[in-house]
DNA sequence: CTTTTTACAGAACATATTGTTCGGTAACGA
DNA sequence: TCGTTACCGAACAATATGTTCTGTAAAAAG
């Protein structure tokens, strides 16, 4: 990939989570984006479709690293579900930089439903529940909406705590 | 109220909910809602300084009555807090024209957040929690979460279960 | 029923955003 | 060194925004 684009692509982005970090999702316009990257109009235009396509962008690239079970670090056991949960906080806590200020930002929703369909998809994959007296797709629901919701509270909390501590509190609640 | 208020109101209102079903809020503009809702332009700011006015005032409308606990059909024991969490679901179910189209929405995280903040407070001002192990505000944030989520998978199966069965549903979860 | 008040429509307005197109320039990769 | 390619800047029509004005019709008050 040529250098300018890497630049451009970069620059753009990191305008991007600067204003979000100041204002709504929807009150963000192409121009404002532009100007803070510095890059014309129709580079902007040559890279993205639309603001929503920089959103997906950016989410995709985002995410991508942290679902990424590739020899890292901290790349345990992420064989079994638990193992993956685990890898995945730590991988959210790494990129804390990337991370924190999006996702407490006002349209951090837009984020938090993109990271919650993959923890969705993680638990539809690789659990092997018995029914607890309730659907199959509510308790899904569930569980995938409590992993997500903790680790928001989690990053708005400045990782206040360790992955394992979070991984214990929410085990007492799935329990 | 002037009666020609009442109507502009209402027209705009229904005009807004008719298009959130078809696209998303933010892709919605002012002059879409007031072609839909056929009304001027000046009328239309003489009402709602701007489109974000339009959707608290909205939300504000709707929730009202959802979380009033005056005289109903079934109003029966909302003293303490599962009596009100029940009450809730039937006010859910009983004003679904209202909240069915909308929560189910592309852009229902909008109503879904005013709702979760009134959920907050509900268990906040009537929970007398021991710790279970976990801090106090991230079990509120989670009990809140859940109690909203479930509500949303609610709606969007079109209430196929009785308000009583749902709350069984959640109960099982944060026994 | 008459008078006064008030909400509305419609138009005009300056300003801003959008998405596209073009030709020139400079950085890139081979 | 040379061809390729990404960029800038400007211009463009189309659309959205938010305000202001005048005349009209409907409401409320008397």
């Amino acid at each position: 990939m040529d250098r300018r684009q890497q630049k451009t692509r970069k620059a753009i982005f990191k305008a991007f989570r600067l204003l979000l970090e100041k204002k709504r999702y929807d009150h963000i316009t192409v121009q404002e984006i532009i100007d803070e990257a510095d890059v014309g109009r129709s580079t902007f235009y040559s890279h993205f479709e639309t603001k929503d396509m920089l959103l997906e962008a950016m989410c995709s690239e985002i995410f991508f690293h942290v679902f990424e079970y590739d020899p890292c670090p901290w790349s345990g056991r992420d064989y079994d579900l638990e193992g993956k949960l685990s890898h995945t906080l730590w991988h959210v806590r790494d990129s804390k930089n990337d991370l924190s200020g999006i996702l407490t930002s006002d349209s951090g929703e837009l984020f938090m439903n993109y990271f919650k369909k993959h923890i969705r998809n993680l638990f539809e994959n690789n659990i092997d529940l018995f029914d607890a007296g309730v659907p199959r797709d509510f308790l899904l629901n569930h569980l995938s909406c409590t992993f997500a919701e903790a680790v928001k509270w989690w990053v708005a909390r400045d990782f206040s705590e360790s992955p394992e501590e979070l991984a214990q509190y929410i085990m007492t609640l799935v329990k």
